[in-house]
DNA sequence: GTGATGACAAAGT
DNA sequence: GACTTTGCCATCA
């Protein structure tokens, strides 16, 4: 890492990075606090990526229905789930149980 | 070096 | 109200 790259992956990284445990987030919602014209889309790419690494809790980034959409790219199928739960996520059928209590908005804890 | 693919979301029809 | 289409960067083969 001798050059620093500005890229929008690592963006969200860092975003994602400073998710609290027990919280979930949207990739809308980093996307919209980054400012990504792109979007979700550009979160959803960077998640990809974000396999690559390990400091990047994905497992707490959940799309706009809080479904554990990305759960099939984990080691196992199960394993998002069980870090959720792990966490005091509580999870059923893939779904994040209170996901708008469990939500955690970057511009509300970060920008405030 | 090129081509295709990939973890979403909002707007339009 | 539900379905369809568009937007876009980085990584893998």
């Amino acid at each position: 890492m001798s050059k620093e790259k500005a890229n929008y992956f690592d963006l969200v990284y860092q975003v994602v990075r400073e998710i609290p445990p027990g919280r979930v987030c949207s990739y809308g919602v980093i996307a919209n606090y980054l400012g990504l014209k792109s979007g979700a889309r550009m979160v959803g790419y960077a998640m990809n990526a974000a396999h690559t690494l390990r400091d990047v809790p994905a497992h707490r980034v959940v799309n706009r229905q809080g479904l554990l959409t990305g759960k099939h790219h984990f080691e196992t199928v199960d394993r998002m789930q069980e870090l959720l739960e792990a966490e005091g996520v509580r999870v059923v059928n893939d779904q994040v149980q209170e996901f708008e209590k469990r939500f955690w908005d970057p511009e509300k804890e970060l920008g405030f």
